[in-house]
RNA sequence: GCGCCACUAGCUCAACGGUAGAGCAGCGGACUCUUAAUCCGUUGGUUGAAGGUUCGAAUCCUUCGUGGCGCACCA
C-alpha cells in the first residue's frame, strides 16, 4: 500500500477536517498509530446491558466483571479530570464508559485527541454510577480509526433524505430506526428461507443476464458481451429459468434475487428489486393460496412477532384464511353491474362516464384491467387474493378448467399494492407457442412490454413439464409493510439515486 | 416525462427587499458521576449555480442543477 500525502490536494478544504487531520498528526507524534489493528473485542454493548443491566452495583464492585469494547464514539462529556461517553458498536446499542485520570495516568491526555466518531477500542470492568446506568470503568484504551469528517448533529440526527441515501453510513450510525429496518429486512428473508428448506425445497441461481428477457410483462436494461459479440438483458424475472430446472426434474426450488425493470422510480418502485419465485410441482393455485397464507405469517411471526400491525393509517391484520374474490366478481364492489362488463363496449363506456382512461383499441382485459387499477386495487388493505384473470393478462398461466377465457391465477393484495403474483404454470406447449404469438402480435401493435417468443424454453416444455404451481413475491414491498416503511428507499441500502455532478 | 415544494455554517433550523443568525459539532478555558452535561470566551458563509430586476437580493423574476412528494408507467 502506498503512503499518501495528509494534504491530499484532491480532498476538499474543511477546517472541520483540518482540525481533525492536526489531532492526527499528533497522536503520531505521541508514538500512538490512529489506524491501530491490535485489539480485540471480547463483549458487545448489547451483551454486556442484558447480562448487567439488572445487577445492582455493590454486586457488580464486588465481583470486578472485567469488559472489553470496540466501537465508535458517538457522545462525549468531559469533567477536566474525567469524562464520559458511548461507544456504539456492531451488536446496535450503546454503552457508557467512563474515562478517570487518576485510573488512566498518562493515556489520559490522549484524550485530548478524542473526536465524536472516532473508532476505540476499551478494556475495563463494570460498574453503575450514581444515576444508575451501567457502565464500562476503563482502564485502558487505544484509537483505533480517527475519524476526519465530524458526524451530523446528535440530537437531530440525519434528516437531509438525500444525504440519508447517499451516505447510508451516515444513517446507520445516526439513525438507530435505519438500523432496527435492515434487521427486520434481514430476519425477513432469513425466513422465508427457513421456510423453504422446511418444505422441501432447493434454493437456487439463475441467470441475470438473459439473451431474450421473459417470464414479465416488462421493460428490460440492455448490455453487451464483447466476446460473444451479442447482446444481453438483465432478467426482469427468473421464471422461465425456475420452469425449465422443473423440467429437468427438481420438485420444488426457490430463488431470491434481484430483478431489474427499466421503467419509472418511485416511491414503490427501485430499477433493481428483490423477488422470491418459486415453484412447486404437481400442484395448483389453490394450494399455493393455503401456502402463501402459512409463509407470509410465518415470516411475519418470526420477524416483528406478531400478525397484527400498523401500516400508515391502517390497521393491519395477516390473520388467514384470507378473503378471495374472483377478478370479476371485484368490479361488483366497485358498483359497476353484470350488464357493465358485457363486452369492451360496456366496459369503457363505465369508465369514460367515471373518468378512466381506456388507451385506444384496448382489449376487453385491458379495459377490465385499467378499470381495476383505478377502483379496485387502491380498496385492498386488508390481504385479499384477486383470482381467475382473464388469459389476456395471463400469458404463462394455465387455462381454467371450465372456462378457457380465465386462469388458474391470483395476486395477493396487501395494502392497495401487489405482493404476489402467482398461477398453475401453463405447461402445455402449444397453448403456450399461442399466447407468445399473441403477445407479438401485442407487441408489433407497440406494447414494449408485451412477452418475446422464447424457442428454447418452449422446447423444454415440449419435453413436459409437470403440472406445476408457481409464484413470485416482491420482497422490498412485503419488507416495508412489515417495518411500516413509506418508500422503498428506505428498505434498500443504497436505492438508485440519479448521479450528483 | 408532467406538476407542486425545497435547497442558508459540518449537522438541525431562523432571517422572507435594508449590516446573514441560533442550537449542536469545532476551537480556547473552568469542572472527577455526566448523559441533549453545565458555565465563560470564540472560529466558521460565494445563502445549490448562472443571469436579471432594484439604490440595495438569501428574499422578487428567468434558466439550470439536485432532491422530496404527487401524477403517469410498473412489481
Amino acid at each position: 500500500m502506498t503512503e499518501h500525502s495528509e494534504e491530499d490536494k484532491t480532498q476538499e478544504v474543511n477546517e472541520l477536517i483540518e482540525q481533525r487531520k492536526k489531532k492526527l498528526k499528533e497522536l503520531r507524534d505521541m508514538g500512538l498509530d490512529p489506524y491501530d489493528q491490535d485489539f480485540q473485542a471480547a463483549d458487545h454493548a448489547a451483551d454486556l446491558i442484558e447480562k448487567y443491566a439488572d445487577v445492582d452495583n455493590t454486586k457488580l464492585e464486588e465481583t470486578i466483571i472485567p469488559a472489553s469494547v470496540a466501537g465508535r464514539v458517538v457522545a462525549y462529556r468531559n469533567f477536566g479530570k474525567a469524562s464520559f461517553a458511548h461507544i456504539q458498536d456492531s451488536s446496535d446499542k450503546r454503552i457508557q464508559i467512563y474515562l478517570a485520570r487518576d485510573i488512566l495516568k498518562d493515556k489520559f491526555p490522549i484524550l485530548k485527541k478524542l473526536d465524536i466518531g472516532d473508532i476505540i477500542g476499551v478494556n475495563g470492568r463494570m460498574f453503575k454510577t450514581r444515576t444508575g446506568e451501567l457502565t464500562i470503568e476503563v482502564n485502558d484504551f487505544k484509537i483505533l480509526a480517527k475519524a476526519l469528517r465530524p458526524l451530523p448533529e446528535k440530537w437531530h440526527g440525519l434528516k437531509d433524505v438525500e444525504l440519508r441515501y447517499r451516505q447510508r453510513y451516515l444513517d446507520l450510525i445516526v439513525n438507530p430506526e435505519v438500523r432496527t429496518t435492515f434487521a427486520s429486512r434481514s430476519k425477513i428473508i432469513k425466513a422465508f428461507r427457513d421456510f423453504f428448506e422446511r418444505h422441501g425445497f432447493i434454493e437456487v441461481e439463475t441467470p441475470m443476464m438473459h439473451p431474450i428477457p421473459g417470464g414479465a410483462a416488462a421493460k428490460p436494461f440492455k448490455t453487451f458481451h464483447n466476446t460473444l459479440g451479442m447482446e444481453l438483458y438483465l432478467r426482469i424475472a427468473p421464471e422461465l429459468y425456475l420452469k425449465r430446472l422443473i423440467v429437468g426434474g427438481y420438485e420444488r426450488v426457490f430463488e431470491i434475487n434481484r430483478n431489474f425493470r427499466n421503467e419509472g422510480i418511485s416511491t414503490k418502485h427501485n430499477p433493481e428489486f428483490t423477488m422470491i419465485e418459486f415453484y412447486i410441482a404437481y400442484k395448483d393455485y389453490n394450494f399455493l393460496m393455503s401456502f402463501t397464507e402459512e409463509l407470509l405469517c410465518y415470516v411475519a411471526m418470526q420477524a416483528i412477532g406478531t400478525l397484527k400491525f400498523k401500516y400508515g393509517e391502517h390497521d393491519i391484520d395477516l390473520t388467514p384464511p384470507w378473503r378471495r374474490v374472483s377478478f370479476l366478481d371485484s368490479f361488483m364492489d366497485a358498483g359497476l353491474s353484470q350488464e357493465n362488463l358485457k363486452d369492451t363496449e360496456a366496459v369503457a363506456g363505465w369508465a369514460k362516464t367515471n373518468g378512466i382512461d381506456i388507451p385506444k383499441g384496448a382489449s376487453y382485459a385491458m379495459a377490465l384491467d385499467e378499470v381495476f387499477k383505478e377502483r379496485i386495487e387502491p380498496k385492498l388493505i386488508q390481504p385479499t387474493f384477486i383470482i381467475d384473470y382473464p388469459v389476456e393478462l395471463s400469458p404463462l398461466a394455465k387455462r381454467k378448467k371450465d372456462n378457457p377465457a380465465l386462469t388458474d391465477r391470483f395476486e395477493l393484495f396487501i395494502t392497495a399494492r401487489e405482493m404476489a403474483n402467482a398461477f398453475s404454470e401453463l405447461n402445455d406447449p402449444i397453448d403456450q407457442r399461442g399466447r407468445f404469438n399473441d403477445q407479438l402480435i401485442d407487441r408489433q401493435k407497440g406494447d414494449e412490454e408485451a412477452h418475446v417468443m422464447d424457442e428454447d424454453f418452449l422446447r423444454a416444455l415440449e419435453f413436459a413439464m409437470p403440472p406445476t404451481a408457481g409464484e413470485g413475491i416482491g420482497i422490498d414491498r412485503f419488507v416495508m409493510l412489515l417495518t411500516n416503511s413509506q418508500s422503498i428507499r428506505d428498505v434498500i441500502l443504497f436505492p438508485q439515486l440519479k448521479p450528483q455532478q
